[in-house]
DNA sequence: TCGCGAAAGCTATGCCGAATAGCAATCGGC
DNA sequence: GCCGATTGCTATTCGGCATAGCTTTCGCGA
C-alpha cells in the first residue's frame, strides 16, 4: 500500500510521540501516575515551594488545567500545597511523594535509556537538539 | 526555575509533538480538514478503493474510531465509498475531494518546510530517520 | 494611600484523539 | 458446508487540552 505520508517529518513526529507516550503511559500506570503528574511531581521536587501558576507556565498547562492534576496529587498523599499569602499557595513533596517520585524516576529513566537504544547510534545525538529547536 | 525534564528526548519529543501539530491543526482549519482527515484523505488518493480497515491498519487507527472520521469526510462530500461485497466497501475521492486536498496538500507542505527550517542544519538530516526509528 | 489592573486559583464546559466492549453480517479456507 | 476471521458499526469512556468566566488578592503608580 503506498504511503505518501511516510516523507513527512512532522507525521512521523505525531506518530512517534503517540507511540512513546502510550508506552511510558502503560509503564508509569503501576506506580499509579500519568505523564503529567510524573512531570509536575519532578518540578516540585526541583522547586519546593514553587506555585501552581508558575509550574503551569513552565509545563504549558493552563491554570484550569492544573486545578485537577493538583487535587488528585493531593488526594493521594503526594504533595502539600501551603499559602504563600492570600492568593497562591506553594507547593512540596510529601514523604509518600518523594517516595512516589523515586520509583517512577526510575521507570522514566529506564524508559528512557530503552528509548534511545532504538535509534541508530549516527543519529542519536542529533535527536534531542532537533527536538527543542522545534518547540522551544 | 530548575527544570530536570529539558534532559529527556521524551520529554521534548511530547513537547515538540504537540506544538508542531496544535499549530498544524490550526493552519488545516482554514481548509477546513483535521489532521486526520488530511492524512486519510492522502492515503485514499495514493490508494483508491482501499477499505476502511485496511486504511486503519496503516495509520493505526481503530475501525470503531474510523467511522465518525469517514462519515464526516463523506457528509462533506469530499469521498464515496463503493461496495468491493457484501461486507467491504472501497474508497475513493469525488472530484472535491481531490480540490481539497491539493489545498490540503499546500498547507501541508508549508509547515513542514517551516518546521524543518527551524530545525539547526547539522541535526536536519537526523531527525526523519530518527523518529522512524522510534516507531515503526 | 487608595484604586485599579494584573495575577492566582477555581468552576464549568466542550472538543479531539484514542481505547474498549460488543454486535450483526459476510467472507473464505479447511 | 461450517466455523473462525474479518468488516463495519454502536455506545461509551478516558485523558489531554482549550475557552469563558468568576472571586479574591496582590502590588504598583498616581
Amino acid at each position: 500500500m503506498k504511503d505518501p505520508l511516510t516523507s513527512f517529518p512532522g507525521y512521523s513526529l505525531r506518530r512517534a510521540a503517540n507511540a512513546a507516550s502510550a508506552e511510558l503511559a502503560q509503564r508509569l500506570s503501576v506506580v499509579g501516575l500519568r505523564q503529567s503528574d510524573a512531570s509536575l511531581l519532578m518540578l516540585v521536587e526541583a522547586n519546593p515551594g514553587v506555585t501552581a501558576s508558575a509550574l503551569g507556565r513552565r509545563l504549558d498547562i493552563q491554570r484550569a488545567n492544573m486545578v485537577p492534576i493538583l487535587k488528585r496529587l493531593e488526594d493521594a498523599g503526594l504533595i502539600t500545597r501551603a499559602p504563600i499569602d492570600g492568593k497562591s499557595q506553594g507547593l512540596a513533596l510529601t514523604e509518600a511523594g518523594r517516595r512516589t517520585l523515586t520509583e517512577a524516576f526510575q521507570v522514566i529513566e529506564q524508559f528512557e535509556r530503552e528509548l534511545i537504544e532504538r535509534i541508530p547510534a549516527e543519529h542519536r545525538a542529533h535527536l534531542l537538539p532537533a527536538l527543542d529547536a522545534i518547540w522551544r
